[in-house]
DNA sequence: CTGTTAGCGCATTCAC
DNA sequence: GTGAATGCGCTAACAG
């Protein structure tokens, strides 16, 4: 095995067809061609080449292909963070999908900043992806951008955090439906006095999320009490702490506390459980919870924790192969799909019958 | 805002120098020129230059710029996988430099499989990265490919997996510091009978955290028992679990069952807490428990998990750094530094005193 | 101050 | 069967 030496001209200096043809003494084109295993070129004239670009490990500049052939082969992904359980598990699926395909996946952060999400998309447009994969940032409510990128030719599917806004293909989970069980569930338990914990953004995630709450309560015959309805600020770290601890604090002194938690996300959930003990609170004892959430922990919880869970690595490989269909055209565009992948109940301790 | 529409040749259809040029009746050349603020280009120019490029959301083609200046602006990133909290940690540190210095990050997995790991090196040289971050399978053991590829000049930075096989930069935790530091930590609250839960690898990661829990047991004069030693399969989760579960109950069958458990991996290190607490094994009464893990839910657990907790984020963004530095050659290449950051011991209720 | 030319590495059309 | 020529979008050396 053997690379090429550094050269001064920059570059990753593999050998290049020029290289090959040289050495050959045969021209670039019969080069491309024979690697490409053309008919026009000879089974010998094949072999050798094969052979020589194998023994110096010839490797395609990918640069230079997208560049000529108008493709790129990669595929823009664009997360709200890296950090994230959930998430992570979504690239892992569209990981895997992409790779079979042959397709590379440039993964960015918006950090829940329209801003940023936007220097991130051009970025990678101007890197010359095929197509983009996006959970949008909670901050973003303006989808113009994103369309007039759609409309000039950019295959575009939305993951995780659906909108309206865009016409494309969508894949997230029925949040609807796994808040309407996880309150079920409750109700089901004996729990009555319901607190819902949601998010402070204009997510359809959240929107869903609160929907299948209340049509969860309008079934069971229970009142909407808005008192015990309360959002946190997602956008930071300590600010989401913080609010969760009032919001708590908050649900506790009133006249009629809750009974019971509903939590809607992976870091609101776990970090309930952790304030709930800080503040000596016995789960399900003072008060119940389920939450949204996929960590692998939540039997080693205290108590072991009762969780709505999504199927993100499933949603990811089923984005990825629905943006690269969409990018190799094996669809028209008419039959748009939004697609709702079943969420999963998993009910453990802090959840038990009242 | 608007972008150029759809046309047949492919590519993402951004509008190009040429298109400006054609427009504003200039050459590319100026166009580029006046993009690029050169001092050749009159201002007047560069302002009809630059409204027009805005108006009409001009975005350089970045294959094209990187084929012509030999440089992609684009980091490789080769890691286990995706699906992991340190990891993911270490991605966003990462990240966060490389987005800083205008760099784009690809990042690959490998799954723990030396020959996908190849796959992936060879797919991001070829698109011409400028560089490589790489925290290597646990299968790697021949280094004689990357080392190649570095002697052919592409500027590599190991972090979190170091190896001695390697001549760079290298980042990573101070893990036979951390395991010392655990070791001793039980010991002090009277644990005698220490086991060892660790991988089957042979990465220095994995020996480093091995010495450094026997070197605190000879410091405090306690006999080092290979009965105490067990490695479990990382290769697989399903396995790991077996493995796991196999190796607690050996422990607890022993004459001398230990009476303190220090483990050495996240993934490792949860499970143990599940695997024990469904076991019935009280923690710390029964066997206290501290172990290598970043999770932010150990204040959460059953019981509240003592951790050693690794500076993941610091270490992404010093590799990151140190990278970039060797790209741009700020460095001479003699000057190849390994640097170990300090853990963090988090003393909870599970390795309480006994 | 602006334009012309050439070439990065590759695939492709068209000659031979 | 093989090769010469062309151009993807961009920058840079060199002319004017």
């Amino acid at each position: 095995m053997q690379f090429r030496h550094q050269n001064e001209t920059g570059m990753n200096n593999s050998i290049t067809l020029k290289d090959i043809a040289k050495a050959l003494h045969l021209s670039t084109s019969t080069i491309s061609k024979a690697l490409n295993d053309s008919y026009e070129i000879g089974e010998e004239t094949k072999k050798r080449v094969v052979a020589y670009a194998r023994e110096h490990h010839y490797v395609p500049n990918r640069m230079a292909k997208g560049l000529k052939q108008g493709k790129s082969r990669s595929i823009g992904v664009v997360v709200c963070s890296l950090d994230n359980n959930v998430i992570a598990q979504m690239l892992d699926g569209i990981d895997k999908v992409s790779t079979g395909k042959s397709y590379q996946i440039i993964i960015m952060q918006s950090k829940e900043s329209q801003a940023q999400e936007m220097a991130c998309i051009d970025l990678l447009y101007a890197g010359g992806i095929d197509g983009l994969l996006i959970s949008p940032a909670c901050e973003t409510i303006d989808f113009s951008y994103l369309k007039a990128l759609q409309a000039s030719g950019l295959p575009v599917v939305l993951f995780d955090r659906l909108t309206d806004q865009m016409e494309t293909h969508k894949v997230g989970a029925d949040n609807f439906k796994g808040a309407y069980d996880a309150t079920l569930h409750l109700i089901e338990n004996g729990y009555k006095r319901i607190a819902h914990l949601n998010t402070n953004t204009n997510l359809s995630i959240s929107i869903d999320r609160l929907n299948g709450y209340k049509a969860a309560l309008a079934d069971q015959k229970i009142d909407f009490k808005a008192a015990y309805l309360r959002s946190c600020d997602y956008t930071d770290t300590n600010r989401l702490n913080a609010d969760l601890e009032q919001a708590i604090k908050y649900y506790m002194s009133l006249p009629e506390p809750p009974d019971a938690i509903f939590t809607t996300t992976d870091q609101i959930t776990t970090r309930c459980v952790t304030l709930l003990n800080k503040l000596g609170y016995r789960i399900p004892g003072d008060v119940a919870l389920i939450g949204f959430t996929n960590t692998e922990l939540a039997d080693a919880m205290n108590p072991a924790l009762s969780t709505i869970h999504q199927p993100a690595f499933e949603i990811g490989q089923l984005a990825a192969e629905k943006l690269i269909s969409l990018i190799e055209r094996k669809h028209l565009e008419e039959d748009f799909e939004t697609i709702k992948l079943k969420t999963q109940i998993l009910v453990r301790s802090s959840s038990q019958k009242n």
